[in-house]
Formats: structure tokens, C-alpha cells, sequence
DNA sequence: CGCTGCTGTTAACTAGTAGCGAACACTCTG
DNA sequence: CAGAGTGTTCGCTACTAGTTAACAGCAGCG
């Protein structure tokens, strides 16, 4: 039997953390006091429902995240949508607007799912979405990296938009190469051969937004 | 504002007698006395998280299901008010810039097509593209600025992604309020009423992508 | 150096409530 | 009629959610 409550106060603290909120300012804006929430975090206390109700909105995530049970230290989280338990034993109007069913989803930095390849990339799904041919992501790429190890350029359907976050890249789409720094942005036809390249000394961090391409291989 | 807490009673209620369990049953396995159980249902007492997070369980529904401020008894979906429905499609950028024609378009931010409007909001253009049913875009909104000055909730087709660099904004989708701060994301259904609004004294910087609103019907 | 203001943590306390058992009213079956 | 099911209410108590106050540590500032 695994218990629900040890991981509770861990967790929320990890996650206060990552969107950078102090302890008192969030206990502020809870209307409860500094000290309570800290033992909150620290598994000394436990929260009613509705503070825990509260505390889970004003941090962004759906409550069920709090209780994943599949959560392990700073791995990287399964997402939410994907460990629910069997929902289909209900089907309320309300499942709608659930986090999980993708019409709405709020995604956590810790919670992405994340691809991580080889060659010093990776992807992180920044939205569930029901939209097939759709990918809203953050990708890395280390120094070094390229999104082909040996170079190739790639081409597939669709369209692509990039925004750069932190760093710099250099893409070839066709004949020309550019390069992608800091607030740059970039737009383009990804049937035209592509390739991505982080030949600078910093991680290359960005926006990037897939669409219209068909999840063939 | 809205309280989680006074629907919450009467939806257990309801699922419970969806999945054809008695009060006495849900109560045993829960290991929980029935009287209990039929006070937190009235509303006349309320259960612990870890009780709650059981009865969840128990009852096959995530717990954010519990929470979904839009449930009206067995009544579907409340529907949106008639007056925000009849708004024809003000304020939204899909309208404001025309297609640059280009396969390829990088753009620096000094160079963008600025859109500004006198509630403190700016859209700038982060790609030209000749898909007319895309916008990727930053958007820019100063402390206390409002997608729409009287706070009215605007929808239209489409869906739409966004990922927060900078600051934190209050975004109001349905019925829930969430709070998007650095480094989430966010995807939604357009379709849906919703609003932004800058309630923090920082300014908000975020990427965002709409996709599929179809300009000037 | 101390002072101010921030961070999170802990101890001691208390008002409130989570949760209990027992008795209740009701319906259906035999 | 008894018996076994349903859900509800009353009165109680053990416990805990949440408080205030004091704590230690760190950064900036004159």
C-alpha cells in the first residue's frame, strides 16, 4: 500500500520552488501563515482539502499531481495525464475540463514529458494537447549537439516556430545557414531540409512549435 | 471567487451513486463509518486529504474532478453567459497583421511587427508566415494590463499554446483561474471563454502560439 | 561592526473539526 | 411481525490544522 501523504509536502516544495515563489509570499497569498506552510512541506503537518485545494491552484498544477504515486527524488515526473487511474468509470460533463483531458492543460517545468536523446538533446512537451499534429515543446541542446548525429539535414509535413530562450544556434534550412541567438525568433517550412546545431560553448535553450506534421515514424 | 468546498459533498454524492455503491459499502472499504461518510457528502463535515484522496480512489475519478468549479448537479456543461458568446471576435491578433508570403523568416527582436494597445498589452510577431491560421508571437503585458480593459472573457476557434519567460499572469479559462508563472506552459481550447490578466507587479513576457483562428469571418 | 530585511524552521499552544458509536426513520422481503 | 437493507442525525472526544513567537542563516548597506 502506498501512502499518499509522505510524498505530499516534498513535492510541493519542489514545485513552489520551481516557479520561484518564496515560502511567505505564497503563504501570503494562501492567507495562511508562513510557519504552517512550512511544515506543510516538511510532512510535519497536513493541509485541510481546501488549502491544499488552494495552494494546488495557486501553484499551477492539478491536485492529482501531488499524489503521483510514481514520483522518485528529482526524476523527472510522469505527467498527469498519463498515471490517472481508470477514469472511464465515470463519464461526468466535468471530465471535460479536467487537466488531464486536454482541453486545458497547465504544465510545470518538473512535469514535462521529457525525450532525451543521445546526442545531448532534448525535448520537452510544454502542453498535452488533443491536437495530433501539433508539438508546443522546449528543446535543449547542449554544446555540441545537433538534432542529427551525422549531419543530415531532415525534412518532413509542416510548418516550424522557434523563439530562443538562452544561447544560440545555428540552423541550415536549404542553402543558407543562420544563426538563432537569444530573443531571436524563426519561422519556417520544414519541408525544406533542416538541420540544428549548437556550435556555441552555452546550452541552447528554445521554444519550438511543430505542426502540421503527421507523427509518422 | 468561488469556493471548492461547498459542491464538493453532493459530487461525491452523485458519483457514488453512478457507480451503484452504497453509502454503507464505500464506507467499509474506506474504513470509514457511514455516518461520516453521509456528513461529508451533505456538506455537514469535511474529510481529511488523505481521506478524500481514498475515496478518489475508491471511486475511480481523479480528484481535480472533485474540484471542477463548472458542475451543476447532473445538469451538462453550464453554458457560457449569452452575452460573451454574442461578442463578435474583438482584440484578437489574428486579425491585426497580414501574411508575409515568406518560406523562411528569421526575425530580431528590434525588427518585429509591434502591436500595442493602450491597456498596457503587446503583441509582437515573432515569424512572418504565409499559414494564415497561425500567430507566433511574444506577447508583452505590463502590471495590472487585461486582455480586455472591462474584463469580459473572449473566445474564438482554435487552440491556443503559450510558455511564460517572465513574470507571472493570472489566466482565466471557463469557470478555473490558473496562474501561470516562469517556465510553464499552458495549452487550451479557444473555444473556451478565457481572459489574461497581469495581477503581479512585474511585467509578463510570454511566448505564444494560436493556431487555427480563422481571421474576419 | 550592527542594522534591516529577507529566507526557511521549530516549539508551544488552542480552537475547531474529523471521525466515532448509537439511535433514528424509511423501504422492501418474507 | 421481524429482519436486513438504505441514508441521516445527535452528541461526544481525541486529535490536528493552523496560530503566534522566537529562532538561525544569509545578503546588502552605511
Amino acid at each position: 500500500m502506498f501512502d499518499p501523504m509522505e510524498n505530499l509536502g516534498p513535492r510541493l516544495k519542489t514545485i513552489r520552488l520551481a516557479s520561484e515563489k518564496s515560502l511567505r509570499e505564497v503563504a501570503r497569498r494562501l492567507e495562511v501563515s508562513p510557519s504552517f506552510l512550512s511544515q506543510i512541506e516538511n510532512g510535519k503537518s497536513q493541509p485541510s482539502v481546501a488549502t491544499l485545494y488552494a495552494l494546488a491552484r495557486l501553484l499551477g498544477v492539478p491536485v492529482d499531481t501531488l499524489f503521483a504515486p510514481t514520483f522518485d527524488g528529482d526524476a523527472p515526473l510522469t505527467p498527469v495525464d498519463e498515471e490517472i487511474i481508470n477514469r472511464s468509470l465515470i463519464n461526468h460533463p466535468t471530465d471535460a475540463w479536467d487537466d488531464g483531458g486536454a482541453r486545458v492543460s497547465l504544465i510545470n517545468p518538473q512535469n514535462r514529458s521529457v525525450l532525451t536523446m543521445d546526442t545531448g538533446v532534448r525535448w520537452e512537451r510544454l502542453a498535452a494537447t488533443h491536437e495530433s499534429d501539433i508539438n508546443f515543446m522546449e528543446i535543449i541542446y547542449e554544446p555540441g549537439a545537433g538534432s542529427n548525429a551525422n549531419g543530415e539535414l531532415i525534412q518532413h509535413d509542416g510548418y516550424e516556430y522557434g523563439y530562443a530562450i538562452d544561447g544560440e544556434i545555428e540552423v541550415t534550412i536549404g542553402d543558407s545557414v543562420l544563426n538563432l541567438s537569444k530573443n531571436q525568433s524563426i519561422g519556417f517550412d520544414s519541408s525544406i531540409p533542416h538541420r540544428f546545431r549548437n556550435t556555441g560553448s552555452v546550452t541552447f535553450r528554445g521554444i519550438w512549435f511543430v505542426h502540421g506534421c503527421h507523427p509518422a515514424e
